[in-house]
DNA sequence: TCCTGTGAATTAGTTCACAGCG
DNA sequence: CGCTGTGAACTAATTCACAGGA
């Protein structure tokens, strides 16, 4: 059933259907085409059928799709029919913003601790979680028993970091500090780099007649 | 010497190349190979060497590239030798992070107003600035000569909201709203979506074994 | 010799186009 | 018929491999 590999890009556009099924079974709709979801996503008909059939044959011929029925085998492909514990390492505004950021709830992914360096933050209440000294993260990876950590730190400690979350048994990572982490096979890294996307839109303003005239 | 299209994920790591070369130059080294600059990115020397390759010939064979002038080049190819002026809409703890993030500053993106829908939050004091009522958008956008939106609203408003930017002359909007912005030719949107980053997480988690062994 | 710059080869990803089922 | 599912065709991106200048 399932290929060797999937594309990122794959898995990132079943994730943003799931988003848009959702919405329509909010709306009531209970059959839904490839080509009416690709126009939500911004995509074709035909790449939203080529996504879905690298993990089986989930519509009608000449009908579409059952919205709650595409909708369950999404979240069963994405792994989102279970919660996941989160460790959040870190607590400057962003850390915070996240740990508030409701969709992460919604979506399955609890916070069950905040780490911190700083000992003006330690002990801070955020919401039902205290700010803890982040010389606990192995003793509270291990009883929080904490799936996947999300890294809001300087570049500088990252690293070392990670390498004390792996050890600990982390085996995904969502960073925002702006390195490239080394991590060993089996474990899962995604960077989030704010920077790096409003430079491609500074590049973008700059070179958007290049993709008209000839002459710069 | 711009060739018509330049792929996204080429721009991205010329930012992401740009990074270490600015930490190499404050570390004092001035001469750089494309294999160093590869494996801090976590890329190979071809692929870097074929970045550079589109835009011009920066290196100097046998020896590698000159740390400062290339990191001169990359700001001049991203349009980073300027200043932005970015308009914040929403004013939420997403947003208030995001005009704290020194990374904007630093890199020459200037947060000049902040506009909020919510009574309770126009006329606060955020740094400098006081955020105004969105209603005000058009009116922002012209008198702060604005060029670019960041738009951290839910999902429900903003394409009302982008259509009015784009109609007050904004051309480039990094957007953290959950949905398909539509907008006309020349004008560039980046999505943020940080539940997706999460989903892939989640699909590489319940994957994981897939890339090893065959039976699940 | 060392390392860049770049066509050529390869691999990955998207789009086409149509057979086949409801 | 209508719309899915999918090989085949195409386009894009990456990697190879080597010629050539410092």
């Amino acid at each position: 059933m399932l290929p060797r590999k999937i594309a990122d890009s794959t898995v990132r556009r079943l994730a943003i259907y799931l988003r848009f099924l959702e919405e329509f079974e909010a709306q009531g709709a209970d059959t839904l085409s490839s080509k009416a979801l690709a126009h939500r996503a911004g995509t074709t008909s035909a790449q939203v059928r080529k996504d879905l059939s690298f993990f089986g044959s989930f519509g009608k011929r000449g009908l579409g799709y059952d919205v709650h029925a595409l909708a369950r085998e999404l979240r069963d492909i994405l792994g989102l029919n279970r919660r996941y514990r989160v460790i959040m390492v870190g607590a400057g505004r962003l850390a915070g913003a996240l740990v508030q950021f409701s969709g992460f709830n919604e979506r399955g992914f609890d916070v069950v601790a905040v780490l911190e360096k700083d000992p003006a933050k330690i002990g801070q209440r955020w919401g039902g979680l205290v700010v803890e000294d982040v010389r606990h993260l192995e003793k509270v990876v291990k009883q929080q028993r904490v799936d996947l950590a999300i890294l809001v730190t300087p570049a500088d400690p990252a690293q070392g970091l990670v390498d004390r979350l792996v050890a600990a048994g982390v085996t995904a990572v969502l960073n925002f500090a702006p390195v490239q982490l080394q991590v060993p096979e089996g474990v899962e890294v995604k960077n989030v780099n704010l920077a790096v996307e409003l430079e491609t839109l500074s590049y973008a303003i700059k070179h958007r007649s290049d993709n008209r005239a000839e002459s710069a």
